[in-house]
RNA sequence: GCCCCCAUCGUCUAGAGGCCUAGGACACCUCCCUUUCACGGAGGCGACGGGGAUUCGAAUUCCCCUGGGGGUACCA
């Protein structure tokens, strides 16, 4: 049997990265039993759901490196499917319309609530008579279809995960709402539980893999999947990704979607290591740098946690460091232009090509996230530079200015070469009598603008090259 | 409230009864490299939540407690 999977997010907002590492999972499952992984998106909520949304989530996992092989599905396309199995489940007995108003069901949890009870439906609706619903419908009451759960039942099932998993029907809080508010007795917009049933059947997903946050769902699954005379797919429920606080990482706090971390700078690379790494470990646990293909390779849920794992940003930027000093300098700097354009540096991308790269390979090695760069370069870019306060107490050392007068005579007209800045260097310290480190002081200070940078002759040549040299050095005396 | 799950350094984790004086990575600290900052290199600090039980022997098995998390919708 080929292992099909799938990763079903909902349209309700940016990619999140808690989606985004069970969709990691999934598609390392995939790949390592040479299976299926399939896009469905969930948008039955006509409420929340936005198309922007659905395109931020494509594009998020293909810039991920998360490629699907069938999909993306829409699930607001496949209503008549939705519609079909409730009137099966309806025309079966198994399924059944509840005229129960809001104001009812508020009124029957807080008398639950009262009593320290669960919050339950009490399935009053269960057995009405025709003679009845009739009755209700004609008050004018919209009605639900509601799923007869049998409280006696009690649910089990291996997870992939977390082993034997055991809940009891009575904990699932009665008969649940497969299909929305409708009136005339139409069957209204299906709820995910019922929705999510009916095309994991259709689509043949052979495991279910999301976060524990669903463990509850599954068991209301089971049920479904019986009910429709269905096989019962494997589970797997994987730990959730926690902030530091250790609540769920939830939206809305800060920096959550894949987005998000694009634009700051972060590589798809160091983003899917990172996810893998959390909740799970490969066979060799000291190797911790991989690529989703070799992960593939050794992948099981075997080796997942159950607990959930805090998201930590400090390893997050130190592997995307990682992978941004091993990547060659052609693409790192292709990577880099437009966050310099954004930042509204003037740059010809294919006429100062090389001079970019010298630029790349100069501010390379110091990178964590690929922003970065525009903080780091803009020495080089800025017309005029103001003087830290560090910079500004350096010039005032006495011989400071010996070294940037003479050494604005010694430049000529052609071009700054290493050994020729050597050479001015040199003879300041041998002639003029000054100390080593305060002539290159004084240079930073005058060329950059502070104490702290790249290296001084790298970034005076990529300077000199675009003619800033010698104005700064005027400007600082 | 009720139901379920989880529990090793600050963080991510290795560990499936003796290989554990508990290993690795990140972070942190020190030193080296570098007359700057990073990068890089070498060291250091640092954990089995508590209590019982089983066993010759328990981080590893069982029970209780504590702590943490998740769920409890006509959201997904």
């Amino acid at each position: 049997m080929t292992v099909r999977v799938r990763i079903a997010p909902s349209p309700t907002g940016n990619l999140h990265i808690g989606t985004a590492r069970t969709a990691v999972f999934n598609w390392l499952f995939a790949r390592h039993h040479a299976g299926q992984f399939i896009l469905r998106i969930e948008d039955t909520d006509l409420e929340r759901s936005r198309p922007e949304y659905t395109r931020n989530i494509t594009d998020g996992l293909a810039w991920l490196g998360l490629t699907w092989d069938e999909g993306p599905v829409l699930q607001s396309k496949r209503l008549d499917l939705y519609r079909q199995a409730t009137q099966t489940l309806l025309e079966r007995g198994l399924a059944y319309r509840c005229y129960t108003s809001e104001a009812e069901l508020e009124e029957m949890r807080e008398a639950q609530k009262a009593k320290c009870e669960a919050p339950r439906y009490d399935n009053r609706h269960r057995n009405l008579t025709p003679e009845q619903q009739a009755a209700f419908a004609a008050e004018g009451r919209s009605s639900v279809i509601r799923f007869k759960i049998d409280d006696a039942r009690e649910l089990c099932w291996h997870d992939l995960v977390r082993e034997e998993v055991t809940w009891q029907a009575s904990d699932l809080g009665g008969d649940m709402v497969i299909a929305r508010n409708s009136t005339n007795n139409q069957v209204g917009q299906p709820l995910y539980n019922l929705a999510v049933v009916v095309d994991d059947i259709d689509m043949g997903i052979t495991h279910v893999v999301r976060g524990e946050d669903h463990i509850a769902n599954t068991a209301k699954q089971i049920l479904l999947y019986e009910a429709l005379g269905a096989v019962v797919p494997e589970f797997a429920h994987t730990p959730l990704i926690l902030n530091m606080a250790g609540r769920k990482l939830s939206k809305r706090e800060g920096v959550t979607s894949i987005s998000d971390f694009r634009q700051l700078g972060y590589v798809p690379e160091a983003l899917v290591n990172y996810m893998t790494l959390l909740g799970w470990s490969s066979p060799e646990p000291e190797k911790e740098r991989f690529t989703l293909a070799e992960a593939a390779q050794e992948f099981g849920f075997d080796r997942v946690n159950k607990a959930g794992a805090k998201f930590d940003w400090a390893k997050l930027d130190w592997l995307n460091s990682q992978y941004l000093h091993e990547m060659p300098v052609a693409k790192l700097t292709d990577l880099l232009i437009p966050y310099w354009q954004q930042a509204g540096y003037e740059l010809d991308p294919v006429g100062e090509r090389t001079w970019l790269e010298q630029l790349t390979s100069l501010i390379g090695p110091s990178l964590t996230r690929l922003k970065d760069a525009v903080e780091m370069s803009d020495f080089c870019f800025t017309a005029t530079i103001q003087l830290d306060p560090e910079a500004t107490a350096q010039l005032e050392q006495p011989g400071a200015v010996t070294a940037l007068q003479q050494t604005l005579t010694a430049l000529d007209n052609q071009p700054l070469t290493e050994e020729k800045a050597q050479d001015i260097i040199k003879q300041l310290v041998k002639v003029h009598k000054l100390k080593k480190g305060l002539v290159l002081r004084s240079l930073r200070a005058a060329l950059m603008g502070g104490m702290n940078g790249p290296d001084l002759i790298q970034s005076w040549l990529l300077l000199n090259q675009r003619g800033l040299d010698r104005p700064r050095l005027q400007k600082a005396l």
